[in-house]
RNA sequence: GGGAGAUUAGCUCAGCUGGUUCAGAGCAUCUGCCUUACAAGCAGAGGGUCACUGGUUCGAACCCAGUAUCUCCCACCA
C-alpha cells in the first residue's frame, strides 16, 4: 500500500487552493438563473496580521459560503481591507519616529506618501494569510475602504447627508484621545474599572464676600472669616486652575452661609463664585463640587446653565498650556503629582481617599480620554436609528444568537449623535471648504465647492486659493458603514447588475463588539441608500480566549500564531478545531487540544479512505452487506436532514459535530467494520460501489468544514473530469425513505447486542477476537436472523442460537428485553452472576413500580395525552416481560 | 446605578411547544487492548439533588416568584 499512514496537509493545501483559483470557482457574477448568495467580509485592518479572532470569523464565513456554493447558489464572498485611520496612523507615526521623523515636521502630503508606502508594503498580508486558511473569497473583488472609488462613495454620502441637514458642525464636549490627538466617537471609548484617589481640597472663603449675618454667625463660633474653608472632593486636582466656580446644593444646610460667597482657588488665588444647583448631590463627597467646564461634561453643562466662562488648560497632547499658569508644559498626570505635593505643603490637602472609579480609555490607543470642548462634525442619528431598530425588531434581520436583540434595542433607543470628524490625516478628508468670511460650503470637489462658494458669498471673484478645505478626516466607520453597498459600486452606479443581484447580502459574520460601530450603522446606511436591509442574518461570534478564559494578548503571550498552527495541524484541523467549541455568541476557550482533535479527525477520514483503497474486487462474489448498506444509507439521510436544520439555525458547531459523529462512529466504527473483508480478502463489487458512494457523500458534507482534505480524497478516490471538484459538487439532498427510522432502530438493537458481548469480553478479560458463541432466549428471532452476519462479525461470534433455557456455565446480559447468554466453560463465577441478575431484577422492579404508580394515579390517567398514556402502558408491559425473563434466568442458575 | 442574559458531568455545551425510573454530546478521566485502515487508534466503563428556596401542575432541567453567583451591555456622581 503506497498511501501514507498519516495525512500530511502541507503536501496538498497549497495545490488545491491554487487549482480552485485556476478553475475560477470563487469568482461570482450576476447570474439570473442561479440564486444569489453573498457575504461581505468584515474588512480587517489593512496593515493587520491574522489573529485567532480572524481565524474563527473567517472559518465560519467560509463554511457558509462553501456550502451555499455547493447548493448551487451563485456564491460571492467579497474580501477587502479597512484603512483603520487611527490605528494605521498611529503605526505610521511610530514607524516614522523610529526613523527619526516627526509627524509635525511633515506636510499632509508627505505624511500620506509615507502612509501609502507603508500600506503598499504591509497592506494585504492578512488577505494572503486568509488564503492559507482556505477562504474562498472572490479575490478579483478585493476592495479597500480608502481606494479612490470607495472614497468617492464616502464623499457622496457626506455631501448628501449634509444636504439633507443631517450633518452639522458644532462645538461639543467630545472624547479627546491625547495620544492619538483626535476626537473619538462615544463607541470608541472603553470604560475601565480602576482604583482612583479622591482628593479633598480646601478652598479659602473670601471673607468680604460673606453676607454680614453669615459672617457674624461665624464670629459667634469664634472663627475669623478669613479662616473659613470650603472643602471639595475631586479626582482631578490638576484641573483646579480651570475652575470657574464651586457648586453646592441650595438645600444643603451646611452651606447656606456661603450662598453668594466667593472662594479662592488654592495656590492660584483666583476668586471664583459659589453657585447653587440641585444637580450637586448632598451626600456625595463633601457636597461641594468644583466646576471645571472645559474638562468635564457635567461641569460644562453646569457652566452653560450658569453662564460661566470656560478655561481650557490642556494642549492637544495632554500637557498643560499657558492658561494653567502653574505647571505649564507638564503632562497632565505629572502635573497631578506635582500639584498634590504642593497642595499638601500649602495645607490645602485635607485628605486622600482610595475609591473604585471608572476611567474612559481609547479603544485604539488605550490612552485615558480627556473630555474636551472642540469643534467637530456630527451626524444626527435619530431619524436613521428608528427604521434600523424596526427591521431588527420585526426579524427582517435576524441576529444569532437572538439575545443580542435586547442589547441592540437599548442602544438604538438611546443613540446619540455620531461624532464623525477625526483630527488625523489618514482617511477621507472632510469635503467642507471654508470661505474667507468663515462660512463654508460642502461639495464633492474643490471646483464644485468654488462654484457654490461664489454663489453663497455673492463674490464671483473667489478663487480656488481662497478656499481652505477642512483639515479633518472622517471616522473610519463612516466608510465601513457603506461596505455592503460600496463593494458592489452601489453609489457610483446605483442600478448596476452586481448590486441589483447581490444586494441585500445574505449573512454577516462578525463580533458583538462592533454591533454598534458597524452592524447597526450598515443597517442605517442600507435603509437610507438602498431602502433595503444590507443582510438577512447576523452571526455574532464570541471572543477567542485562552483555556483559562483570558483574552488573547501579546503581553500574555497566550495567542498562538495562526500560521504556525496551520503548518502544524493543517488548515482543516485548525478550522474544525475552532468550530468544535464555538456556539454563536459564546466565547471560545481556545485550547490546542481542540486543534489536535481537528487534526485527528482529518487523519481518521484519511484512514477510512486508505482502507477502501486497499480493497481488491472479486466480481464473482455476491453482495453480502445489504443490511449494513441499507442501514448506513438511512443514517446518512437522517443526518443530512439534521445537518440542514443546524445550518438553518446557524448552529455551526452542532453541524460539525453531527458530521463528525456520522463519520467517526457510524461510518468508521460501524459501517466499515461491518463490510470490511478479512485481511487481504477481496470485496464484492456491490459493496465497494456503495461504500465509495457513501464516502463521496461524506466528503461533500465535510467539504465546507475541511475543504483541503476532502478535495484531496475526492480526487484520489476516482478519476475526475477537469471540472469535477468536490468544491463545486452538489450538496447532498436528504431523501427520506419510508421505513428508514425503523432500519436505524433495528440496527441500533443489533449493535446493542454487540456491545453486550463486548462488555463480557472486557469483564472476563477475553481478547477481542477469541471465538465465542451466543445464545438468545426469545420467541421472536427475526432481529437475530436479519442481523446475524452483522452481529457475528462485530462481536466476533461463530454462532448465534436460540435456546429455551440458559445454557450451563454461561454469562448473560439483557438487551431489548431479551436475555442473551455467552457460554463460557470453566470461566463463570456463579456468585457474581447471581448478584448481577439480582441487581438487574431490582432495577427492573423499581422501574415497573414507578410506571405502575404513575398509571394508578387517576389524575394522570385522566389528564395525560393518549399517546403518553399508551407509552406508559407499553413500558409497563416491557418491564414485566423483562422481570420474568430475569427471574427465570436466576432460577436456572 | 439601570438593563439583558446565564447557572445542566472535571471542562465546553445540547436539551425544540412541561411527559421513556431526575437527563445527553464532545473533550478529559479510568480499565483493557500495538485485533494489518488509523495508538493522531480500538473496545468498554465511571461520572450530574439540572445554582438555591418556594409555587403552579397528575407530572418541572423546562413555567412563575424570590435568593445567590457569573457574564455582557448601557450610564455624566465630582
Amino acid at each position: 500500500m503506497s498511501i501514507a499512514k498519516t495525512y500530511t496537509p502541507a503536501d496538498v493545501e497549497a495545490k488545491w487552493y491554487q487549482r480552485w483559483q485556476e478553475q475560477g470557482f470563487f469568482k461570482a457574477k450576476a447570474n439570473p438563473r442561479k440564486q444569489p448568495y453573498s457575504v461581505v467580509i468584515p474588512p480587517p485592518n489593512v496593515t493587520g496580521v491574522l489573529h485567532m479572532g480572524h481565524m474563527l470569523n473567517n472559518t465560519i464565513q467560509d463554511v457558509l459560503v462553501r456550502r451555499a456554493r455547493m447548493q448551487g447558489k451563485e456564491a460571492c464572498w467579497v474580501p477587502g481591507t479597512d484603512h483603520a485611520s487611527i490605528a494605521t496612523e498611529a503605526k505610521v507615526v511610530a514607524l516614522l519616529k523610529e526613523q527619526g521623523i516627526e509627524k509635525k515636521d511633515l506636510t499632509r502630503e508627505q505624511f500620506l506618501e509615507h502612509a501609502f508606502a507603508w500600506k503598499e508594503k504591509y497592506g494585504g498580508i492578512i488577505l494572503e494569510q486568509l488564503k492559507q486558511l482556505g477562504a474562498s473569497c472572490d479575490w478579483d473583488r478585493t476592495r479597500f475602504t480608502m481606494e479612490p472609488e470607495l472614497t468617492q462613495a464616502v464623499l457622496r454620502v457626506f455631501v448628501d447627508l449634509h444636504q439633507k441637514g443631517l450633518i452639522y458642525r458644532g462645538v461639543r464636549m467630545v472624547n479627546w484621545d491625547p495620544l492619538g490627538q483626535t476626537a473619538l466617537s462615544d463607541e470608541e471609548v472603553i470604560p475601565k474599572d480602576v482604583m482612583a484617589k479622591m482628593y479633598y481640597l480646601r478652598y479659602a472663603v473670601v471673607a468680604s464676600s460673606l453676607r454680614p449675618q453669615a459672617a457674624s454667625q461665624n464670629e459667634s463660633l469664634e472663627l475669623a472669616a478669613d479662616s473659613l474653608w470650603l472643602t471639595v472632593a475631586t479626582s482631578r486636582p490638576e484641573t483646579i486652575m480651570a475652575d470657574v466656580a464651586v457648586a453646592v446644593n441650595p438645600n444643603d444646610a451646611r452651606y447656606t452661609h456661603l450662598h453668594g460667597a466667593t472662594v479662592r482657588i488654592p495656590l492660584l488665588g483666583r476668586e471664583i463664585p459659589v453657585i447653587l444647583d440641585e444637580y450637586v448631590s448632598i451626600d456625595f463627597g463633601t457636597g461641594a463640587l468644583k466646576v471645571t467646564p472645559a474638562h468635564d461634561l457635567n461641569d460644562y453643562e453646569l457652566g452653560v446653565k450658569h453662564n460661566l466662562p470656560v478655561i481650557d488648560i490642556l494642549n492637544n497632547d495632554g500637557t498643560l498650556n499657558d492658561k494653567a499658569v502653574l505647571y505649564v508644559g507638564q503632562e497632565r498626570f505629572a502635573a497631578r503629582r506635582s500639584i498634590v505635593k504642593d497642595l499638601e505643603e500649602a495645607g490645602h490637602l485635607v485628605k486622600v481617599e482610595e475609591y473604585a472609579s471608572i476611567v474612559q480609555t481609547s479603544e485604539r490607543t488605550k490612552a485615558v480620554i480627556e473630555p474636551r470642548l472642540s469643534m467637530q462634525w456630527f451626524l444626527k442619528m435619530e431619524h436613521m436609528a428608528k427604521p434600523a431598530l424596526e427591521v431588527v425588531e420585526n426579524d427582517t434581520i435576524k441576529l444569532h444568537p437572538a439575545k443580542f436583540k435586547n442589547t441592540y434595542r437599548v442602544w438604538m433607543e438611546n443613540v446619540r449623535d455620531w461624532c464623525i470628524s477625526r483630527q488625523l490625516w489618514w482617511g477621507q478628508q472632510i469635503p467642507a471648504f471654508y470661505l474667507p468670511d468663515g462660512t463654508y460650503v460642502v461639495a464633492l470637489s474643490a471646483e464644485e465647492a468654488l462654484e457654490l462658494a461664489r454663489e453663497q458669498s455673492g463674490n464671483a471673484g473667489l478663487q480656488l486659493t481662497d478656499l481652505r478645505q477642512d483639515e479633518d478626516v472622517l471616522d473610519t466607520w463612516f466608510s465601513s458603514w457603506l461596505w455592503p453597498i460600496s463593494v458592489f459600486d452601489g453609489f457610483k452606479d446605483p442600478d448596476n447588475a452586481d448590486i441589483n443581484y447581490f444586494y441585500p447580502t445574505n449573512d454577516l459574520v462578525t463580533g458583538p463588539d462592533i454591533l454598534f460601530f458597524w452592524v447597526a450603522r450598515m443597517i442605517m446606511a442600507g435603509l437610507e441608500y438602498r431602502k433595503e436591509v444590507p443582510f438577512r442574518n447576523v452571526y455574532l461570534t464570541g471572543i477567542v480566549r485562552d483555556a483559562q478564559g483570558r483574552k488573547m494578548s501579546k503581553q500574555l503571550g497566550n495567542s498562538p500564531d495562526p500560521l504556525d498552527l496551520i503548518k502544524q495541524f493543517g488548515a482543516d484541523g485548525v478550522r474544525t478545531g475552532m468550530l468544535f467549541s464555538a456556539p454563536a455568541g459564546n466565547d471560545l476557550l481556545y485550547d490546542e487540544k481542540l486543534v489536535e482533535q481537528g487534526r485527528n479527525f482529518s487523519n481518521k477520514l484519511w484512514n477510512a479512505f486508505r482502507l477502501t483503497q486497499g480493497w481488491e474486487v472479486d466480481a464473482s462474489l455476491s453482495f453480502v452487506n445489504e443490511k449494513a448498506v441499507e442501514w448506513f444509507s438511512a443514517r446518512l439521510q437522517a443526518t443530512i436532514t439534521e445537518l440542514d436544520e443546524h445550518f438553518e439555525k446557524f448552529r455551526i458547531s452542532d453541524a460539525l459535530m453531527t458530521v463528525y459523529k456520522l463519520v467517526w462512529d457510524d461510518f468508521c466504527s460501524f459501517y466499515l467494520e461491518m463490510v470490511k473483508p478479512a485481511y487481504l480478502a477481496p470485496i464484492d463489487a456491490e459493496t465497494l460501489r456503495h461504500t465509495t458512494g457513501f464516502l463521496e457523500t461524506l466528503l461533500k458534507l465535510l467539504h465546507p468544514f475541511m475543504p483541503f482534505i476532502t478535495e484531496e480524497i475526492w480526487h484520489e478516490l476516482a478519476e475526475r473530469g477537469p471540472k469535477e471538484y468536490v468544491c463545486v459538487a452538489a450538496w447532498p439532498k436528504a431523501k427520506p425513505a419510508a421505513g428508514a427510522a425503523d432500519l436505524v432502530a433495528r440496527m441500533s438493537k443489533a449493535l446493542d447486542i454487540v456491545a453486550g458481548v463486548r462488555v463480557i469480553r472486557n469483564q472476563k478479560g477475553l481478547g477481542p477476537n477469541k471465538p465465542l458463541t451466543l445464545a438468545a432466549k426469545t420467541d421472536d428471532a427475526s432481529l437475530l436472523t436479519d442481523y446475524d452476519a452483522v452481529i457475528r462479525k462485530l462481536a466476533a461470534l461463530t454462532e448465534i442460537s436460540v435456546v429455551d433455557a440458559a445454557p450451563a456455565a454461561s454469562v448473560g446480559f439483557v438487551s431489548g428485553g431479551v436475555e442473551f447468554f455467552v457460554p463460557l466453560e470453566g470461566q463463570i463465577d456463579l456468585g457474581a452472576e447471581k448478584e448481577r441478575l439480582e441487581k438487574e431484577i431490582d432495577y427492573a422492579r423499581g422501574f415497573r413500580d414507578s410506571v405502575l404508580k404513575k398509571l394508578s394515579n387517576e389524575k394522570f390517567v385522566a389528564n395525560a395525552k393518549p399517546d403518553v398514556l399508551e407509552r406508559e402502558r407499553q413500558k409497563l408491559a416491557d418491564a414485566e416481560a423483562k422481570i420474568t425473563a430475569l427471574e427465570q434466568g436466576l432460577t436456572a442458575l
